[in-house]
DNA sequence: GCCGTTTTCGGCCCGACTGTTTTCAGTCG
């Protein structure tokens, strides 16, 4: 059994990509390599575990797998290699793949630098451009050479890579709410973030801003400098890209009105779904870009007559679609549900009634019970659940039997009180309780027999071995008095990976006994991910969505959360803390 | 290499910029 699950889904994608990089760089056909990529992209997108599809001979059924990624996909789960990457190997050094991380390199110059000086590493190039070597090739000069060291500087000192949202989304309002101020009123007509951020995606390579003006070369002198750029890097007529001082970069892009709705779409992507959309108005005829739709001359129109769009809708109707929510634009799927005009309704912030995971100073929280129940209520829920940290976890005091106890009697007075007073709101007592190194749960039976709620989470012990990490979830998501399982994988976003878990099998368990699986909403966590939320639901799981608040403010996080819950194509039914107090303990176990 | 509202063969997104060139290939998003 743990033979069979020896690889990930990640560590098949990587596999493909780095048979797609090795057949780039020898040469090989676009669209050979191509394939490569764009199955490896289907696979991180995949919910399902690979090896369960490759068990069950299914793997051609996957979109963008046909028998020749299939036998790679085989052959790797059962080697860990494959004749293909082998053969590869043997062609083209795997050291040029590094080479193709320098900026401003791709394929066919580090096969050039490969064939023609023998470059193969990073040392090697970075030597043979202070040797001012690399001039010397034809299409090379002494500014290639200043570029190649400057990406090689670059590459060293880059970080893990992606900036989780947490980060990047502030940054963006920040430099668009700066940008506003600084510029007079009828400078900027409209302005939007774009991008991965728009997408709400979970982690952010650089940001992208989007903005409708009359007069873009004020914008982009305005953009250039602004407070928290360290560097233009670029400056043109309609597009800046700036590095900031916190090392992200941005781009902003101005565009006239005429272009808006076909500019947003195209600056929001991402670049698959972009593709799949361009080849859809191309059957129809047109070809679309960021500034217009062109009749080919293939369809109705004639060739070169021009369309424009004022709004994202009106373009993704003219093309027979519904308009799509952007965070479903991930190319899985959604534009066959669009022009169906069959796409869920997606969850959204008004529509959370309450919260079902949350902490007070008792534990590690940072404001009283009251604050706590108090910023609930002003945001208009009408029920949150109090589970402070249980005993067993070293770093906080933690809850155990008797202290619960006393949390019920302040519970009930609150309570009390604002029932007197006419509030529709009440506070439900539970516990985040401490799943252990060994299975066990910290509080015995009979006091979780008492609470509302209770939310079992694993904080510990997070580098077992994938069997004993999953049997641990297993045994609490067994127990009949555990209700939600919280943030499933323990990841922090570019902290910590997920544990080894087998979520296949904690999904599976959670549909059977009830147990409703968490979308952990702070934005260092979004645990469970949209790939697993989605599985989730297909698998007949109950979701709920919760911020984990340790103080008032925390409660903002819930848009982070809904928005993992819209990447995962969730609607309001799935979710139980979207119903009313009676039917949500109804939903629960 | 994959795929099917034109198709089991013949397609496979689009534009902008850079650096090096005299008209464009390579890279990027």
């Amino acid at each position: 059994m743990a033979d069979s699950h020896q690889y990930t889904n990640h560590d098949v994608a990587e596999h493909l990509r780095l048979i797609a990089n090795l057949k780039e760089i020898k040469g090989e056909g676009r669209f050979h390599y191509l394939a490569f990529r764009n199955a490896a992209e289907v696979l991180d997108a995949l919910g399902e575990d690979i090896n369960d599809i490759a068990a069950a001979g299914t793997l051609t059924d996957l979109p963008g797998v046909g028998k020749g990624v299939a036998e790679v996909i085989a052959q790797f789960l059962a080697s860990g290699d494959s004749e293909l990457a082998q053969k590869l190997r043997s062609q083209v050094p795997v050291s040029l793949v590094t080479l193709l991380e320098v900026e401003g390199l791709g394929p066919k110059k580090v096969a050039r630098l490969w064939r023609e000086l023998g470059i193969e590493t990073l040392d090697e190039l970075k030597a043979a451009a202070e040797a001012q070597k690399i001039r010397q090739l034809k299409g090379f000069g002494s500014k290639s050479e200043e570029k190649i060291l400057r990406g090689i500087a670059l590459l060293a000192q880059k970080q893990s890579g992606r900036t989780p949202l947490g980060v990047a989304r502030p940054a963006v309002l920040g430099l668009i709410a700066d940008l506003k101020a600084a510029l007079p009123a009828d400078a900027l007509t409209a302005i939007e973030p774009a991008g991965s951020v728009r997408r709400w995606q979970e982690t952010v390579g650089d940001l992208d801003i989007l903005a409708i003006t009359p007069r873009p070369d004020e914008v982009m002198a305005a953009f250039c400098s602004l407070p928290q750029v360290s560097e233009t890097l670029w400056r043109g007529e309609t597009k800046s890209r700036v590095r900031l001082k916190n090392g992200l970069e941005c781009d902003l892009r101005a565009v006239a009105p005429t272009h808006w709705g076909t500019a947003l779409q195209y600056f929001t992507g991402n670049k698959q779904h972009n593709i799949e959309l361009r080849e859809l108005a191309l059957k129809q005829g047109w070809s679309l870009s960021e500034y217009d739709l062109e009749a080919t001359g293939k369809g109705a129109a004639p060739a070169g007559e021009k369309r424009y769009f004022e709004s994202e809708e009106a373009l993704y109707a003219f093309l027979g679609l519904d308009w799509i929510p952007p965070e479903m634009r991930e190319a899985r799927g959604e534009i066959a549900l669009a022009r169906r005009h069959d796409l869920p309704r997606l969850v959204t912030v008004t529509d959370i009634r309450g919260e079902l995971h949350g902490h007070s100073d008792w534990s590690d929280g940072k404001a009283s019970i009251r604050e706590m129940a108090e910023a609930a209520i002003a945001r208009g829920y009408r029920y949150w659940l109090l589970s402070d940290h249980s005993i067993g976890l070293g770093v906080t005091g933690g809850v155990d039997a008797e202290k619960l106890a006393r949390q019920r009697r302040i519970v009930d007075e609150l309570n009390r009180g604002w029932a007197d007073a006419g509030v529709d709101f009440r506070l439900l007592l539970g516990v985040e309780l401490e799943i252990l190194a060994d299975g066990r749960l910290a509080l015995p039976d009979d006091a979780l027999a008492e609470l509302d709620v209770v939310v079992a989470s694993i904080h510990s012990s997070l580098r077992q071995d994938r069997e004993t990490i999953t049997q641990r979830a297993l045994n609490a998501i067994a127990n009949p008095h555990v209700d939600i399982l919280g943030h499933p994988t323990s990841r922090l976003l570019g902290k910590r990976p997920p544990t080894e878990i087998d979520m296949e099998r904690v999904l599976r368990a959670c549909a059977e006994t009830g147990t409703v699986l968490e979308i952990n909403a702070h934005p260092a966590r979004l645990d469970v991910n949209d790939i697993y939320a989605r599985r989730a639901v297909e698998l007949g799981c109950k979701i709920a969505i919760n911020t984990d608040a340790h103080q008032p403010q925390h409660m903002d996080f819930i848009e982070y959360g809904i928005a993992v819950a819209r990447r995962a194509w969730l609607r309001p039914e799935d979710i139980i803390n979207t119903l009313p107090l009676d039917k949500m303990r109804q939903a629960l176990k």
